[in-house]
RNA sequence: UGCCCCGUGGUGUAACUGGCAACACGUCUGACUCUGGAUCAGAAGAGUCCAGGUUCGAGCCCUGGCGGGGCAACCA
C-alpha cells in the first residue's frame, strides 16, 4: 500500500494520535472573521482544518473570529458559510461565533485582573504606542501598571458598564515590557468601543481582541489543535501565555503555523483584493479572475479541482509560491473526465462547401466523449453547406508544421467530412472572407476509403444553424508572477494584464447546447473549459467563461519558434537564493562581543588544550559547557573528542531540555569518551549511551555492561552479516560492483543496524568494500 | 537594527532513529489518436544556500556566515 506522504502536521496529529495525548480525540476549527470573501488561500486552511479532522475520524468546527464590530457582517458569514460547503465540508453542528462567547470571556478577564495578571491602563493610544518601545529597544512600563486589584477590577467592570467614551481605558495584560517578543510587552486585551455588533447587538461596549478571544474560544470548544498561518509565530507565546493565566492545563489546545498560500501572478491578501475590486479593476468579488472561491466557482474551477489542488502542494513551514500550472492540471484533469465536447467557434470564418447540396442539412452524430473517457451520451450536429471554422484555423501561407486548412490543403472537419480547400475571397481591404472548399462525400466517417491520411482536424459550427454566443476568455490577473515586483513608488495594480478578460461577441456555438441550465459546463473542443455564466447567461443571450485553455503544444511550437528568431530565453541559472558567502575576518581576538571573561577563556581552551578557535569559543561562552569540559578533562586527557561531544551533543540536549540542567557529570562525560577511546564501544553505540545517560543520568560503563553494548570488532562475528546482507541484495551489489559506489553506505548502514549499533563502522566498511570488489 | 522562523531540481513537497536524494507539476523525446486534448512509454534536470566541523558515512547533528520572511493596530 502507497502511503500518503505526510506533512509535518499530519505527522504530528498521528503521533498525538498514537500516544493519546488528547485521549484519541482530534478537534480542529476554521476561525475566519466575517470581513471579507474567502479565496484560494483559504481554501488551504479548509482543507487542512477539515480534511485533518475527517481523517481522524475527528471534528472541525466552524468559527467566526468575530470580535471587531467595526468591519464586520452578517453577509460575510453567509457567503463564507456557502463558500465552505460548496468545498465539500460540513461543519454539522458545530457552527460556532467567537461573538457568543463574550460572556466567558468577559469572566476570564475578571480572573485575570483579579489574579494580578491584567490591569486597566488609562494612557492614550499614543503613549501606549510609543510606551511599548521598538524592535531594538526594549518598552517602558505605563503609569497605571500597579494599580490596585481592587481598582483594576472597578475600573474594568465601568469599562463594561458604558462609563467611558472610546479609547479612554483599556485592558492589558501584565506581562513584560521588555520582551523582546513584541507581543509580550502588556498586550492589549480590550478596548472600548461603542459600536453595534452585527451579532451582539448593543450589549457590549468592550471587545477582546484576538489574542485573547482566540486561544480562550479554542479551550472554550476543546479544540485540540489550533492551525494558523505562519504570521500568527509569535503570537504563540501570548496563546499559551493567556492558557496558564487562565490556568488551562493540559491537554489543552496547541497551536501549530503553516505557510499561507501564495499563488503565481495574483495577489491573495486580503488588502489587495479589497483594492482591485474598490477601483474597478475587476468586475467584483466574483469577477471569474478573481482568486476568490466566488470568482473560481463563476469561472467554472469545480471544488474537486481546488480539493486535488490543495492536496498537490502539501503542507511546510516555508514561504512558497506556487506555479499557476498546477492549479489549471488540477482543473483540466478533473474537466476532463466530467464534462461534454461541444463544438464552438470562437471567431468565425466562413467557409463554403461548394459541392455540397444548397439546402440539405445532415445531422451527424456526435459522442458527447472521447473514447478514453468512460461516459456516455451522444448529440446530433447539423452539417450545411455554409459553415463556420475557427479563423486561426486556416493560413494562406503556413509554415511546415501547421496542420490545419491552407489553400490546396485538406483536412477533417470534426464528426463531420474531409474537405480541401479550394479557393480564398478576400475583400478591398485585402482581408480573408470566406473560404471556398469541396468535401468528399466518400468521407463521412472521417477517414478516406483510398487511405490517404489527413493530419488536422478541425471544428466547425453550422453557419444556419448555429446560435450566436458571447464567450470571455480570462486569463491571469498580473503580468509578473509576483504582482508586487514593482518599480520604485508604484504598487501591484500597476502589474495588471491589460488582456486578462477578452470578450469576444461574434462566436457561434452549435445548437445542442440551447436549453442547457446557466452554470453548465463543457469543453469547448480544441479550445479548452467552459462554463455558461450563472448570471449573466440566459436562452437567448449565450455567454460563456473559459475556465481553462486546453494544453496546447501548437501554441508552444509558435512561441519557441518566435523566440528562435529574437533574442534566446534564459533558462536554468539560479537567480533567486544565491549565497554569497564573503571571507570570514573574525577571530578569537577581535570578537567585539564577547566579555573580556568569555574571550580569555576561550584563548585559554584554545592554547592550553589545542581547540579551534570555534570550539573555545562555544565551551567558555556557556558557563555549564565550560564547568564540564573543564571537569572532564581533569578525568580523561582527551581534550578534543571531549570538547567535541561537549559542543555537538551536550549542547544540544541543553537546548532541548530548556533550562533543566544536566544529568550528567563531566566526569561521565570523560568516561563516555574513554569507552570511545579504547575501542569498548563504537560511536553509534555512544550516542545511544549518551541518549540514555541524559535521560536518566546513570554511568556509561553501567549502561553498557547492563546493556551488553561492548563493540564487536571479531571480523569472524561481523564476516556471516556481510556475507548474509549481500546474498539478499544480489541486484544492489551489482549496482555497487557496476561503480553506484553511494550504496556503500547502504550495505555498511545495513550491517551496522543488523549487529544493534555495535559493530565497529570502519572494520565493517572494510569488509564490505572486500566483499563487493 | 533586536527577537523569532525558514533555505532540497524551474515550481511545490518527500527522504524513518544520520545509511540508495524520491514524488507531483512543468520541460523535452517517442507511440497512439477524428480534439496539436487525453492516454502510454521514456528522458533531461538538484548533490540539498555557502564555509568549516563531528562521523566509516551528513539534506538531517555542531559552529559561523549568507539569503528570504514575520514582529513595533485599541485588526485578525
Amino acid at each position: 500500500m502507497a502511503k500518503r506522504q505526510q506533512d509535518f502536521i499530519r505527522a504530528m496529529v498521528a503521533e498525538d494520535m498514537k500516544t493519546g495525548k488528547y485521549g484519541g480525540r482530534v478537534v480542529t476549527r476554521f476561525p475566519p472573521e466575517p470581513n471579507g470573501y474567502l479565496h484560494i488561500g483559504h481554501a488551504k486552511a479548509i482543507c487542512l482544518d477539515f480534511g485533518i479532522a475527517q481523517e481522524n475520524a475527528g471534528v472541525c468546527h466552524l468559527r467566526f473570529d468575530d470580535t471587531n464590530p467595526e468591519s464586520e457582517d452578517v453577509k460575510f458569514v453567509e457567503s463564507i458559510k456557502e463558500d465552505v460547503r460548496w468545498l465539500g465540508f460540513d461543519w454539522g453542528e458545530k457552527l460556532f461565533f467567537a461573538s457568543d462567547y463574550f460572556e466567558r470571556l468577559y469572566d476570564f478577564a475578571i480572573a485575570l485582573v483579579e489574579a494580578d495578571k491584567a490591569y486597566v491602563d488609562s494612557q492614550s493610544l499614543q503613549d501606549i504606542r510609543r510606551g511599548r518601545g521598538t524592535v531594538t529597544e526594549a518598552g517602558t512600563e505605563s503609569p497605571h501598571r500597579n494599580r490596585s486589584v481592587a481598582e483594576n477590577l472597578d475600573l474594568f467592570r465601568r469599562m463594561r458598564a458604558g462609563e467611558f467614551k472610546d479609547g479612554e481605558h483599556v485592558l492589558r495584560a501584565k506581562i513584560d515590557m521588555a520582551a523582546k517578543n513584541m507581543l509580550m510587552r502588556d498586550p492589549v486585551l480590550y478596548r472600548i468601543r461603542h459600536a453595534r455588533h452585527y451579532r451582539a447587538g448593543d450589549a457590549w461596549c468592550i471587545y477582546p481582541l484576538y489574542d485573547f478571544t482566540h486561544c480562550l474560544s479554542d479551550v472554550i470548544e476543546q479544540i485540540t489543535h489550533s492551525l494558523c498561518t505562519l504570521e500568527f509565530k509569535d503570537n504563540r507565546a501570548l496563546y499559551d501565555w493567556v492558557l496558564n493565566a487562565a490556568a488551562i492545563e493540559p491537554p489543552r489546545p496547541e497551536q501549530t503555523e503553516f505557510a499561507r498560500l501564495n499563488l503565481d501572478y495574483t495577489v491573495l491578501s486580503k488588502r489587495k483584493l479589497v483594492q482591485v475590486v474598490e477601483q474597478g479593476l475587476v468586475d467584483g468579488w466574483d469577477d471569474p479572475r478573481m482568486p476568490t472561491i466566488a470568482g473560481l466557482r463563476r469561472r467554472g474551477v469545480t471544488p474537486e479541482a481546488i480539493r486535488t489542488f490543495c492536496d498537490m502542494i502539501g503542507v511546510a513551514r516555508v514561504d512558497s509560491r506556487v506555479d499557476m500550472e498546477k492549479l489549471e492540471y488540477a482543473i483540466r484533469d478533473d474537466l476532463n473526465k466530467r464534462v461534454p465536447r461541444v463544438m464552438c467557434v470562437l471567431r468565425p470564418l466562413k467557409v463554403v462547401i461548394l459541392n455540397y447540396p444548397e439546402d440539405q442539412v445532415e445531422e451527424l452524430d456526435a459522442p458527447h466523449y472521447p473514447r478514453d473517457v468512460p461516459q456516455e451520451g451522444s448529440r446530433k450536429v447539423p452539417f450545411t453547406r455554409e459553415l463556420y471554422i475557427e479563423r486561426d484555423d486556416f493560413m494562406e501561407d503556413p509554415p511546415e508544421k501547421f496542420f490545419r486548412l491552407a489553400p490546396g490543403r485538406e483536412v477533417r472537419l470534426r464528426h463531420a467530412y474531409l474537405v480541401k480547400c479550394v479557393d480564398v475571397i478576400k475583400d478591398d481591404s485585402g482581408e480573408i472572407t470566406e473560404i471556398h472548399c469541396t468535401y468528399d462525400p466518400e468521407t463521412k466517417s472521417g477517414t478516406a476509403p483510398d487511405g490517404r491520411k489527413v493530419k488536422g482536424t478541425v471544428h466547425w459550427v453550422s453557419a444556419a444553424h448555429s446560435l450566436p454566443a458571447e464567450v470571455r476568455l480570462y486569463d491571469r490577473l498580473f503580468l509578473k508572477a509576483d504582482p508586487d515586483d514593482v518599480a520604485e513608488g508604484e504598487d501591484f495594480t500597476s502589474n495588471l494584464n491589460p488582456d486578462s478578460k477578452v470578450v469576444l461577441t461574434e462566436s457561434r456555438i452549435e445548437p445542442s447546447v440551447a436549453d442547457a441550465p446557466p452554470g453548465s459546463r463543457y469543453q469547448f473542443e480544441r479550445q479548452g473549459y467552459f462554463v455558461s455564466d450563472v448570471v449573466d447567461s440566459s436562452r437567448d443571450n449565450l455567454m460563456f467563461n473559459r475556465t481553462v485553455g486546453l494544453r496546447d503544444t501548437w501554441a508552444k511550437i509558435t512561441v519557441a519558434d518566435s523566440a528562435e528568431k529574437g533574442e534566446r530565453r534564459e533558462r536554468g541559472g539560479r537567480t533567486a537564493r544565491e549565497g554569497v558567502t564573503k571571507p570570514r575576518q573574525r577571530t578569537v581576538a577581535d570578537d567585539r562581543g564577547a566579555s573580556p571573561k568569555v574571550a580569555a577563556l576561550t584563548a585559554r581552551f584554545a592554547g592550553e588544550f589545542g581547540l579551534s578557535d570555534e570550539q573555545a569559543k562555544a565551551l567558555a561562552g556557556d558557563p555549564t559547557l565550560a564547568t564540564l569540559f573543564e571537569e572532564a578533562v581533569a578525568v580523561h586527557d582527551h581534550p578534543k573528542t571531549i570538547a567535541s561531544w561537549i559542543v555537538g551533543e551536550v549542547s544540544r540536549r541543553l537546548k532541548e531540555g530548556e533550562g533543566k540542567g544536566l544529568p550528567f557529570t563531566g566526569a561521565q562525560v570523560a568516561a563516555l569518551v574513554t569507552l570511545i577511546d579504547d575501542g569498548t564501544i563504537s560511536r553509534t553505540t555512544a550516542k545511544d549511551v549518551f541518549a540514555e545517560m541524559s535521560e536518566r543520568g546513570d554511568h556509561p560503563v553501567q549502561i553498557v555492561e547492563r546493556r551488553g553494548l561492548r563493540q564487536l570488532s571479531d571480523p569472524k562475528t561481523i564476516e556471516p552479516l556481510v556475507n548474509k546482507l549481500v546474498a539478499e541484495n544480489p541486484d544492489k551489489a551489482a549496482q555497487y560492483r557496476a561503480g553506484r559506489t553511494g550504496l556503500l553506505g547502504f550495505f555498511v548502514g545495513q550491517v551496522m543496524k543488523e549487529s544493534g549499533g555495535r559493530a565497529n563502522p570502519e572494520l565493517v566498511k572494510e569488509m564490505v568494500e572486500a566483499r563487493l570488489s
